[in-house]
DNA sequence: CTGTTAGCGCGTTCAA
DNA sequence: TTGAACGCGCTAACAG
C-alpha cells in the first residue's frame, strides 16, 4: 500500500528484450533459442551463433520467473542457518554458495536465530519463493517442517550432523562421537576431574550429542559429569570466561576443562591467563570446531577440526544431483579430526 | 542433461493447491483470493474469513514464480558481498536478511571472494532471477556492472562506504576519517613511526580509504608512511603475526602499529607476545572493525567500532522503503566510534 | 533439427 | 465491492 501510488518505483519498467525479440532479432522461433539456452546440444551450430549474437546484441536476460512458471523450476536453493552472524557456518555458506552457482543456481538463505519458529516461518517462505531444494543445519526440529518440506517433495539436505539413523539424508560428522574423542585424549592423559561449558542444548542437538559424547566417554571410565560443573550457556567468548571463573572457584577443581565451541574455549585461556592460571599444566582445555584463533591464541588449542566448507560443498553436490535426476546413494558420515596442541596435558601430580 | 530421464526428479510435481482452487473451496472469484492476498483492505469481511479458510484447509501456499510473472515484481532482494566466510560480513547479512524478512522479502546471496568478476556474474545471475533491489559491498567496481543494474532499473545500496560524492546511494561510514581518527589517537599519544598493515587495496576501496586515512592524518604532523613499513596482506591472523615480525626485524622499530582490520591486529598482538615486546609499552597496536575478540583479547585492542549490523538493518530499510514507492531520502553516512582500550598508550622515552 | 500451439498460476485491467 | 477475461515470458508437447 504505497502513500503515493504514483511515486511508486517501477520494477521491470524497461525490463529488456524478451525470448521472441531475440528469436526475432535472429530470425528463428521462440523456441529455437529456448532450446539454445536449456539444450544448446540439439541446435544446429549455424543457427546458435545467430542466436548467441541476437542474444548478445539485445543484451538478453532470460526472465527468470518466466522459466520457473513453465518449467516448475526455480534454479533456486534455500539455505537455513541457526546464524549467519558468527564465523561458524560462514564457511558452510560461502562453499554451498559456490558449488551450486557453478551449476547456474542462486542461494536464498536466512538465519533463524537458534529459534524453531523462526525456521518454520522463513521455510514457509521460501516454498512460496519456490526453491527447489534445500539446506537444513541440524536434525532435531518440529514435525511440522519435516510435514511442509515432505508435502512439498522438495529435497533436502540436513548438515553438521550425521543421520542417527536413516531418517533424513544428512551431510555432516557425529558430533557425539567427536566430542567423546577429545574426552578421551584429556582421559588418556590421566585426567579424571572434569568440567563442561556447553551451547544450550534445548534447540541445538549438536550442542546435546557434544555433551552427550563427553559423558558416554566418562562413563567408559566409571566417571560422571558433574551438573554442578556443566555449564550451559549461549555462545560466546564472554560467556566462555565467566563460566570458567565459575568453575574455577569451586573447589575441588576440574583438571579438565571441556568446551562445545571454541569461543567458550577462547574465553577460558584468556580467563586463565587473567587468573594466572597455567594451562595446560593446572587446568587443560578444550574446544570444538578448530576456528580462526585455535591454532593462533596460546598456548594453542586442543580442539576438534569439523569440514565446515566440505559440509557446504557436499550438501550443495548432492542435491545437484537429485535436482539432476541422478541416482544419489545417501550420503555416508563424514570425518572429524581431533588436533592437539598446547592446551591440553597431564594433570599436576 | 539427466542420464536418466525416467528417474529424473519432478519438481513440484504436487505442487498443492492453487489460487483457483482456493477461490472453488471458497465459493468465490479467484480475483477476490488475489485482493485477499495483495489488497485484503478492499474485501469484504465475510468473503475475506471464507478465503482464508479455504486457504488454511488446502494449505495454500501462492506460487511465487507466477505471482512475479504477473506482478512484475519477484520479493526477491540479492547482496554480494566480498567474502561470506569471516565474521566480518556476518551482521550486516544477518541484519539485512531479518529486515526484508519482516517485509516479506527473501534474501538471495552471493560471495564474489574479493574478485571482481565474480560479482558481476552473480549479478547476471541474480537479475536473471528477477531481484527486485540489490545491495553491495563498496564503492569501486568494473562500469560494466554499474551499466547493467541501470540498464534494468534495479534499485541499490551500496554498503561499508560513504558516498564520495551523490553518485551511488550508500549505507556506510566514511572509512578514510576512521582510519584517520585511530591515527590521530596514537598521534596525540606522541608517536611518530608508524607502520601499517593493510588490506589489498586493489580490489578494496574500503582497505584502500583505510590506508589514505592513515597517511592523511600523519600529513597533518608533517609524517609519511615508509612504504618499507606498510605492509598489504590478505586478511587473517597469521597474516598479522608475520607483518608485525617483518616490521618489528627493522630499525628502527615503530613504536605505533596501525592495522586495517582486526585479524591483523589479533596476529599482531599475539606475535608480540611471542616476541616478548609489551604492549603498549614498547609498541601500540590498532586495530579495525572491533571483532569479537577485541575487548577480551589482553591487553584489549584499540579499534574503530564500525556500525556492522546497523548497515545491513538500514540498508534493507532503504530498499524496502524505495521499493515500497515511498520518497527516500539519500542517506547520509552513519558515525563510527573510536573504542581505546590497552593496546595504545605513549611512545617509551 | 525446427516451428507451432498451449498453457504454467497469478495480478490486473475492465465492466457489472 | 466483486467477477470475467487477458496476458506476463517462457518451456514443453507435438507436428513437420
Amino acid at each position: 500500500m504505497p502513500t503515493d501510488p504514483d511515486h511508486t518505483f517501477k520494477a521491470g519498467k524497461t525490463s529488456g528484450a524478451t525470448l521472441d525479440d531475440v528469436a526475432q532479432e535472429a530470425g528463428v522461433s521462440p523456441a529455437t533459442v529456448s532450446r539454445c539456452l536449456n539444450n544448446p546440444g540439439i541446435v544446429r551450430p549455424q543457427l546458435k551463433a545467430k542466436v548467441d549474437a541476437a542474444i548478445e546484441k539485445l543484451d538478453y536476460v532470460p526472465h527468470g520467473a518466466a522459466r520457473s512458471l513453465a518449467s516448475r523450476r526455480s534454479r533456486l536453493i534455500g539455505a537455513i542457518f541457526p546464524s549467519l552472524d558468527s564465523t561458524l557456518f560462514g564457511g558452510t555458506l560461502e562453499a554451498l554458495q559456490c558449488e551450486i552457482a557453478s551449476a547456474g543456481y542462486t542461494l536464498v538463505v536466512a538465519s533463524s536465530s537458534y529459534e524453531p519458529q523462526q525456521e518454520c516461518n522463513h521455510l514457509r517462505n521460501m516454498l512460496a519463493s519456490g526453491i527447489d531444494a534445500l539446506m537444513l543445519v541440524g536434525a532435531a526440529r518440529e514435525a511440522s517442517v519435516y510435514r511442509l518440506i515432505g508435502q512439498r517433495h522438495v529435497p533436502y539436505v540436513l548438515t553438521w550432523v550425521a543421520g542417527p539413523d536413516g531418517t533424513h539424508p544428512c551431510i555432516g560428522f557425529d558430533n557425539r562421537a567427536a566430542a567423546a574423542a577429545v574426552t578421551r585424549h584429556l582421559l588418556d592423559m590421566g585426567h579424571r576431574r572434569f568440567a563442561m561449558i556447553s551451547g544450550g542444548t534445548a534447540t541445538n542437538d549438536r550442542a546435546a550429542a557434544r555433551l552427550a559424547g563427553v559423558r558416554a566417554a566418562l562413563e567408559e571410565h566409571g566417571l560422571t559429569l558433574d551438573p554442578a560443573r556443566t555449564m550451559e550457556r549461549p555462545f560466546g567468548v564472554e560467556e566462555g570466561r565467566a563460566a570458567l571463573r565459575q568453575l574455577m572457584a569451586r573447589e575441588p577443581r576440574p583438571t579438565a576443562v571441556v568446551c562445545g565451541a571454541d569461543p567458550f574455549a577462547y574465553g577460558a585461556l584468556l580467563e586463565c591467563q587473567s587468573l594466572g592460571l597455567k594451562v595446560p599444566d593446572e587446568v587443560s582445555v578444550t574446544g570444538f570446531d578448530d576456528m580462526w584463533l585455535s591454532a593462533s591464541l596460546p598456548p594453542g588449542l586442543t580442539t576438534v577440526r569439523t569440514p565446515r566448507k566440505q559440509m557446504g560443498a557436499l550438501a550443495g553436490r548432492y542435491l545437484l544431483s537429485i535436482l539432476a535426476g541422478k541416482e544419489t546413494a545417501p550420503p555416508s558420515p563424514l570425518d572429524f579430526e581431533l588436533i592437539v596442541r598446547g592446551s591440553t596435558g597431564p594433570p599436576s601430580r
